[in-house]
DNA sequence: ATTATCTATAGATCTATAGATAATGC
DNA sequence: ATTATCTATAGATCTATAGATAATGC
């Protein structure tokens, strides 16, 4: 059957939202571009038409996921006025966040993925990168000045990504809520010492 | 053919070992049993007399690996009397354990894979966790005091984490040094402000 | 004729099991 | 008889491709 026109394109972006969430759920290897299609009322044969390959879509998704992930922090950021800054820490590392990595940040479910990856979706990562980094200078307050705004955003996101990474790997909720709590107070000493 | 005693229990553990190997360097998923038992020249059907599963050999790893990892770490703390923060910091955020995570540790190469794995697997790790804590802990000087010790160390722990991850991910060597190397500084200042 | 999807399949994996084999101790 | 390994295979995946189908515009 023949469709409208753009309903390729609108395939084509619900399996790149659908992939994004089932890649952050359950791991890049485990999801079949069977099942995937499957998942937006298609057929597999039709994958091809869309994606080169399976890493073409998967460096889709990390674009995606990490500009969804940073596009939904900055609303609430600037929702937040005066607050930016302890607004991202207690969303990053919040228990939401981490119980729901399907629509988190790519970093923290998909970081040691992508290091195997192939370069295209390393680079599509380093981008998702960039991006958090900025949306984090721009939460810093003006007492935080030149060269060091741009580090001392990079400090806080590693501590970030490696707080909230630790919460879901470990098997114990009162610890990872502990690890979150430490994570968000650490974060904002390292704010105030600055 | 009949072995000599111990044979088994050795076997065990070679499979052990390259299993630990291989699922930091490439993912669990992606070491399948056949190549792993050829790895230590074997074939695949004698997996199961060793190991009831393959989660169950996932779940030894994760705790071989984080032992493995932590004591190599703790010998080089020991070997620098004084300087044992600084030591840990400057091994655990080197150039080398970024280039070599197969024998690095297990938390910045496995802990998304381990947060979709089974509660033990995930207990394990756990395990794996509060040992790298207390090697922290046990490197922080005098002046940190009582139950700060901890909660500082689980702090230095999840920034350590973070760094290592996101250095590996980004597909830019620059970049990647400098995320290493602020990493360092940054866990530095969090003892020298405490 | 073009388009977006479909069915069907190739060929290569994967985890796990069944049962054969060869070397030893009894 | 016991032991540690082996070969062989079941049955379920996986990525990717080939070519059919059905609806449209020309």
């Amino acid at each position: 059957m023949r469709y409208e026109k753009g309903h390729k394109e609108q395939t084509r972006q619900k399996i790149i939202e659908a992939a994004s969430e089932r890649f952050r759920a359950d791991g890049i290897d485990a999801v079949g571009v069977v099942s995937l299609m499957n998942d937006v009322g298609l057929t597999q044969g039709g994958f091809y038409n869309h994606f080169g390959s399976k890493e073409d879509l998967v460096r889709e998704c990390v674009t995606n996921g990490a500009n969804a992930a940073a596009e939904r922090l900055a609303a609430k950021v600037a929702a937040s006025r005066g607050e930016g800054y302890r607004t991202l820490v207690n969303n990053y590392l919040s228990v939401d966040h981490r119980d729901h990595p399907e629509t988190g940040c790519v970093a923290a479910t998909l970081s040691s993925e992508v290091s195997r990856r192939p370069d295209e979706t390393r680079a599509a990562f380093t981008e998702g990168y960039g991006g958090m980094v900025e949306l984090i200078v721009s939460t810093l307050p003006d007492t935080v000045r030149g060269k060091r705004r741009r580090t001392l955003a990079m400090s806080v996101f590693a501590s970030l990504v490696g707080t909230l990474s630790l919460s879901r790997a470990v098997d114990d909720t009162d610890l990872s809520d502990e690890i979150l709590s430490l994570g968000r107070q650490s974060a904002l000493e390292l704010i105030e010492a600055a």
